[in-house]
DNA sequence: CGCTGTATGGCATTCAGTGCCAGAATAGAG
DNA sequence: CTCTATTCTGGCACTGAATGCCATACAGCG
């Protein structure tokens, strides 16, 4: 599609102006109804006509997704460039889709609103899981033999996906609650736990990595006994 | 009253002249390509009028995937009436997927060659497989405590879907290949073992089951902030 | 200045989808 | 069998999304 250059300093521009259509296109949804507002109302109140609204975003459900495009797009190149394991590159891929989404609420908190009354919108949203299960499970796959996707790599594409889901609807019901990537983190270390063992060794044992802690305790222990065998395991391997 | 009896008689009847309609519209977007085939155009080949198309199958794309949504209603009913336990129940769900698909080749296969090559339709397909997720992560939810369903319960419908529509691309591709239930069943195993200790550990016993705690944390964190961490999480989980 | 490539806007058209209404088919009651 | 209520169907008109075509405005380059 072009040179990058070009692109790059024409597209600038674009964007900006384009956020300000989607903004204005989103607060007429919510007010108007998503139905009931038209492309051509998009077009009386952002003063860009009808005809470049369909040119830049293709249809009327892509001008509430159009920045989501934009994130598949860095997450893809991202993974593309990542060094690390698969499995690290993929749990980062998927922090990243979740940091695109927490990040810009003033879009994707009305859009969860939306996406949730209608169907054909969560049709969409659906179909952009979609695309990141296929993009994680393609990359798990790339680096672990290329050609198809194992069914291996499927299952812990869905799985993470579904983690990442989970935790992020918690959020898009309540975006002031505290401790959302604490949250996030828990659920992907979970899912790693999981997927360890199907999958393959997560770990490279560098000094750089994550480390992962699992505490099995009786539910009737006590709050700070259990603190402080956690304690002494943490000293106890540094 | 007599809702029943007159809806199989009536239903029983309709559904023939429905599942012709069907075939003569897959007849058509394969020959004539989806884009280029119009209601109209339906309409003329069945005898069937344009407005009673749109009032049977509510728009172009429910012409293709009118059978599904049977299939949905069925299967959601099937979870409802089953008395074994939720896992088993929506691992014999995805095997009834499984078996409308295989059972109507002539229906699906040429199906699977148009969602692979147009966005709109695969987004469709993508959805009704989201929504046989829900179903199964709801039925998962309901049958351990109820409520909303719980990551793990979200997590093990992800990667059973996901195990199911592996399996099926590949009946897909070639439907004649000898062993399908065979490579059906080793899948859900695989995800029922991968599934096991994450779904069915936590729900064990009554109440004095282990608990467990997986923290993932970068290795410079400080020994503090991890165990106020840890902490944190004990006390939201209780 | 002219030339070329590109983004935009206006116009006309196709077609999916819906509301409305009239006529046909059918079930049920007498 | 007849009358009636209900339901299914088809025709008609209309809205609005989406696309193609063409003219215009604006950039860079000689």
């Amino acid at each position: 599609m072009g040179s990058n250059g070009e692109r790059a300093a024409r597209g600038g521009q674009q964007r900006a102006e384009t956020r300000e259509v989607v903004l204005a296109a989103v607060r007429l949804f919510t007010e108007e109804g998503y139905e009931a507002t038209t492309m051509a109302g998009i077009a009386e109140t952002t003063g860009v006509s009808r005809r470049s609204l369909f040119r830049r975003f293709g249809s009327k459900e892509d001008v509430l997704f159009a920045e989501h495009d934009e994130l598949f797009e860095t997450v893809v190149r991202y993974m593309e460039a990542s060094p690390e394991p698969p499995l690290d590159t993929v749990v980062s891929a998927a922090r990243l889709v979740f940091q695109g989404y927490v990040r810009d609420p003033e879009i994707t908190v009305p859009r969860y609103r939306l996406v949730r009354a209608h169907d054909r919108l969560r049709d969409r949203e659906v179909a952009m899981t979609a695309r990141y299960q296929a993009a994680f499970s393609h990359h798990l796959a790339e680096h672990a033999g290329g050609g198809r996707p194992s069914l291996e790599a499927e299952v812990v594409a869905a799985a993470l996906i579904a983690a990442h889901n989970h935790v992020l609807r918690g959020w898009l019901r309540d975006p002031e609650a505290e401790g959302i990537w604490e949250r996030f983190d828990r659920a992907m270390g979970r899912v790693r736990a999981m997927a360890g063992p199907l999958f393959e060794g997560p770990r490279g044992g560098e000094g750089r990595e994550d480390r992962v802690l699992v505490a099995v305790y009786p539910s009737g222990v006590e709050r700070a006994e259990l603190l402080r065998r956690v304690a002494s395991a943490v000293d106890e391997r540094g």
